[in-house]
DNA sequence: ATGGCCACCGAGGGTGGA
């Protein structure tokens, strides 16, 4: 089964991007971040017809998660972590078997903003319903867009008092690891891990990334992984023909 | 050169992203 993750900063502005992936990669579930819009602007009509369902939790200009699937989920879980309710960072479904948990991690802006408190308190509530959920569910994988770099490695320029990076962020990453999940990455012979790169200063082209989006496996899935992969073509302005605007975040995807 | 911020809301520039 091909799970991907994928921030695509807005679904709508995005659709051609998405529909073209759908049709070229051929995922089997697809979780998405940042739709920035409401469920009736959310694309249901274009996605049936690409042979593909959906589940969502939309959210007027902000945040938004959805699980497109080629299958059918069950056990839906709406938005299961929030602090205010009216945020839509969270979606869980249950594909042949495999947990799916999809996450929009709060970004944070800056340690010292109230935004960052935010941030902390939102990945203890999420901690608390992935130990929840491995009970219930021992084929698990948590993925999404995590807005914190879990190695010194995965940042072009490691800055330990900013965000993406800070040491608290990366501890309330730390202990949800510990509660067995492995991180599924690989790296590939001679390319940077990244998944996300600035818009702004050619940071694609230079290769000034961070790697933000993640899939984490439970222990008994882990064994079944045997690929990953980063579809960085996907930032080419040439790769979708009729949309040459890309998300700042590339697809990630294991295999299992 | 594969590129040089983007998307939202709303009517212009402020806000958030990371």
């Amino acid at each position: 089964m091909k799970i991907v993750t994928w921030n695509v900063n807005s679904v709508n502005v995005r659709l051609p991007n998405i529909l073209k992936y759908l049709t070229d990669y051929q995922p089997d579930v697809l979780c998405l971040q940042e739709l920035k819009c409401l469920e009736d602007k959310y694309p249901v009509k274009e996605l049936r017809e690409a042979g593909y369902q959906s589940i969502q939790s939309c959210q007027k200009t902000y945040n938004g998660v959805s699980i497109i699937s080629k299958t059918e989920g069950n056990d839906i879980d709406y938005n299961p972590v929030y602090i205010d309710k009216e945020e839509k960072r969270s979606i869980a479904g249950t594909y042949n078997g495999i947990r799916v948990i999809n996450f929009y991690v709060v970004n944070g802006q800056s340690v010292d903003s109230d935004k960052y408190i935010h941030k902390l308190k939102w990945l203890k509530k999420a901690e608390k319903y992935i130990k929840d959920q491995l009970e219930l569910y021992p084929k698990l994988v948590v993925v999404g867009d995590f807005n914190i770099v879990p190695n010194e490695s995965d940042a072009y320029e490691y800055s330990p008092d900013s965000i993406l990076c800070s040491l608290d962020e990366r501890k309330a990453l730390k202990r949800i690891y510990t509660l067995g999940l492995n991180d599924c990455f690989a790296p590939i012979s001679g390319e940077s891990p990244y998944t996300w790169w600035d818009y702004r200063g050619g940071a694609f082209h230079r290769d000034i990334g961070y790697r933000i989006d993640l899939i984490l496996s439970s222990n008994n899935l882990t064994k079944k992984v045997t690929n990953y992969q980063v579809h960085k073509d996907t930032r080419h302005k040439s790769w979708c023909e009729t949309q040459p605007k890309t998300s700042d975040h590339a697809p990630v995807m294991i295999e299992c």
